[in-house]
RNA sequence: GGUUGUAUAGCUCAAUUGGAUAGAGCAUCUGACUACGAAUCAGAAGGUUUAAGGUUCGACUCCUUAUACGACCA
């Protein structure tokens, strides 16, 4: 989900300063993590569909993959029992001998391996795009490793022929980058399979021949540094113009308090049920307030879904990208304070009182030349709203949406303090008043900007 | 072993890129609602910026070394 809010957000603020970005999403849909979770489904899956189990394709997936690793680690142990050394178990369990089997059926185009193929990851894309719609994540372009990996191997194939990569007598295929401070790299095993970085040669090529792009931001965790400068090294090496143009945006992983998570050992905390805890959380404190009466059902829902959203992302998106996070399940859903939240109840806020000044007929004045004084609470704030541009292109700059949210949340306790100090709609002067609902009207315009820029939107009424 | 990232208040994070008294939120304590919306605001308390050296008029920021935690490569 950091990737996610991340990606969503860098790409929005980069739009914000006027460039074109094209969101890529590089699916990972083939590789012995696939096979892994094919060769489980195989074993225990018994026909198990998402619909015969009720659950959601990406996660009936994850379960086999889970499951995978579960009996694997079983068949080591079981082996190690009867006096075979831990690394070569490893090798023979023979859940893994099949898993690499597949994955060479799967490179020939086995039929059977293929129709299976295809039916569990067109289950697992189902799944999702339901959460990618649900967060309010989406895509311009899908890239998927099956379709870029062979396009990888040819360009290994031009390495060789330029004689900027070699062969190993064993057939394998290298790339020395001990220039480049780097070690030599892996780009084609001996038996002809492709390796990760394989499918990155292929698909940085056919990126750049979709778009023709001036920059390519990777949103890649933080344990991809070496991969990306190795990758970024190799294209260089085959001499393409586009090389220079990769960009690694790397951030740091999520911890759970209770150490790192874990896809293999299930240690995760899952996407939808996050978002559905957030918005249990929104709904109880809205209840709580009662400043709802009159919406419908379904507005509520969404109401309690924009909250919820605003409290995930903002949570994940107020730290710098590259630092390593805390993921604290408790805090993630705190509506007070430094909160997404907190940021939407003062747009809420003026919300209201903009319909009251409507209600109320407050002139709808643009000039306030004659205003002559200002209090020390509105010259802050008007200073605060000036800061935008500057603010995104710094954003823009860093890569970094953490920039735009500590500049929403200023602008929203400043605008907080100068509501607690300064009256509006009480205000006797008919200037003043105009002029503090133009302040209002365009701190409300400021948030909702900013916000957005974290894919993040706000409520008339909360 | 090599490469690399991080270290700031009890906790989670800032600090305009080398500038004035290091700022927020949470937690703790005190105060403000017969209301322009208290999911708020005002205040108190909380710091030898991991350690030791160095550069500089000036260092959280740059350099060196060490320590801790993490990632990656072998």
């Amino acid at each position: 989900m950091r990737n996610n809010f991340l990606g969503y957000s860098v790409a929005e603020i980069l739009k914000a300063t006027g460039a074109t970005v094209t969101k890529a999403n590089l699916v990972n849909d083939r590789g012995i993590h696939i096979c892994k979770s094919m060769i489980a489904y195989q074993r225990f899956g018994a026909g198990e569909t998402p619909e015969s189990a009720g659950i959601k394709g990406d996660h009936l997936a994850g379960k086999y993959y889970v499951l995978f690793e579960k009996h694997y680690r079983e068949e080591i142990k079981q082996l190690e029992a009867e006096g075979v050394a831990t690394d070569i178990a490893k090798k023979q369990a023979s859940l893994m001998l099949e898993a690499q089997q597949m994955l060479q059926q799967w490179e020939a185009g086995d039929e059977e391996v293929m129709a299976l193929w295809h039916r569990m990851n067109g289950w697992v894309y189902e799944g999702f795009n339901e959460t990618y719609r649900n967060i309010g994540v989406d895509f311009d372009k899908f890239y998927y490793e099956s379709g870029t990996y062979l396009l990888g191997k040819e360009r290994v194939e031009e390495g060789l022929q330029k004689g900027v990569f070699f062969k190993k007598e064993n057939g394998s295929v290298w790339v020395d980058l001990q220039a480049e401070g780097l070690d030599e790299k892996l780009l084609l095993r001996a038996d002809g399979t492709s390796v990760y970085i394989t499918q990155d040669l292929g698909t940085a090529e056919l990126k750049y021949k979709d778009f023709y792009y001036d920059s390519s931001i990777y949103v890649i965790a933080d344990e991809q540094n070496y991969h990306m400068q190795v990758l970024q090294a190799t294209l260089k090496k085959l001499g393409k113009p586009y090389a220079a143009a990769i960009h690694h945006l790397s951030y740091g992983m999520v911890d759970l308090p209770s150490g790192k998570m874990k896809s293999r050992e299930g240690t995760v905390v899952d996407a939808d049920e996050l978002v559905k805890e957030v918005e249990d959380a929104a709904k109880e404190a809205t209840l709580a307030k009662g400043k709802i009466e009159g919406l419908s059902e379904e507005e509520l829902q969404q109401l309690f879904h924009t909250l919820g959203l605003g409290a995930l992302k903002y949570y994940l998106l107020k730290v710098d990208p590259k630092k390593r996070m805390l993921f604290n399940p408790e805090e993630s859903v705190q509506l007070t304070g430094d909160t997404g939240p907190f940021i939407q109840y003062s747009y809420a806020r003026i919300s209201k009182i903009r319909r009251d000044a409507e209600a109320t007929g407050v002139v709808d004045l643009t000039d306030f030349a004659q205003l002559t004084e200002l209090h020390s609470t509105e010259a802050e704030l008007i200073q605060d709203l000036g800061r935008y541009a500057e603010i995104v292109t710094e954003a823009a700059r860093a890569l970094s949406p953490a920039v735009v949210a500590q500049y929403a949340f200023d602008v929203a306790k400043n605008y907080n303090r100068f509501y607690t100090e300064v009256p509006i709609l009480k205000e006797i002067d008919p200037l003043k008043k105009a002029f503090r609902v133009a302040l209002s009207a365009k701190t409300a315009e400021t948030i909702k900007v900013s916000l957005g820029l974290l894919g993040i939107d706000v409520p008339d009424r909360m």
